[in-house]
DNA sequence: GTGCGTGCAAAGACTTTGCACGTAC
DNA sequence: GTACGTGCAAAGTCTTTGCACGCAC
């Protein structure tokens, strides 16, 4: 959901879906921070999650594959890896946080399932448009957005 | 930021925007609750409010007028107003809640400036239109949405 | 070897809840 | 008079932080 990205985000984005790593790697350099293995570790969890995804829920499913990490390494490295514009913030609700991989990706609207707690994605090239209209309107220079709709499933008729 | 309200809301809500007290007030009483002088007192600190507002804020600002509430109280009376429809948690940040009068207005998008943590709203028909569309090709029936921009001002050049 | 990183548990920020007393209906 | 409401302080969640030890560079 980052807009203003450099225009060779796509073109660059093939080439390191798998190499996100080195990303992070070049990125906490940059920062004169470490590359370890539970940072490692945690970007591995994060790429193999397709949308939305918890803190929490990182650290349940690491444990469940046998990879210990602490909680509080999860919230550190999440930190970075929002630094490093490799995951945004989505805002679902008020509760607790909720992140997505963007780095290879467009920016996404949600779509979430009252019901089911159940969250879908969708692609909207209008919505990074309408974003632009209006801060442009408005005298701004957009950074992101966060676009989230709460519906109910439409029974057949 | 609540579609799919009866088409007569906007024809109620002149009538109702003094008596937005009277709104509660049924509300209650259908939920066999009570219409207490606390909450009549919370519910015009929130009318008063013309944006975006948090919880804290409205302790704070009816403490400084020297009404006193508890902030549970707050707390407890906020999500009646949510129940009733009269307002609308905004998601600006992972922090806090943030709410919004509802009643008597369109949806709203909101523009964040990022730098001052000031927040514009702005109408935008087309957002209901596009969660309308959306909802409707992936097989849903819209609840509400909430759309915010991030940005920074432009340099006037 | 130095400075950043890690795990743990404690602390923080925001919100909710249990309880005893009070009050709207 | 009864049930719901209120304030207070304690408990709950999610997230952050202090500290002592450990490891990447």
């Amino acid at each position: 959901m980052t807009l203003m990205q450099p225009a060779q985000t796509s073109a660059i984005d093939d080439l390191l879906l798998q190499p996100l790593c080195a990303v992070f790697r070049r990125f906490l350099k940059r920062q004169g921070l470490k590359f370890t293995p539970e940072r490692a570790k945690i970007l591995d969890a994060v790429l193999s999650k397709d949308g939305v995804f918890e803190a929490e829920q990182l650290l349940y499913e690491m444990r469940e594959a046998g990879v210990r990490v602490s909680k509080a390494t999860i919230y550190r490295t999440l930190k970075h890896l929002l630094d490093a514009n490799i995951i945004t913030e989505v805002l679902i609700d008020s509760k607790h946080a909720h992140y997505q991989r963007t780095i290879g990706k467009d920016p996404k609207g949600h779509l979430v399932n009252v019901d089911a707690d159940q969250i879908t994605e969708f692609d909207s090239p209008e919505l990074t448009a309408l974003a632009q209209r209006i801060c442009r309107e408005h005298g701004y220079e957009p950074i992101s957005f966060n676009f989230v709709i709460y519906a109910n499933p439409r029974p057949r008729k």
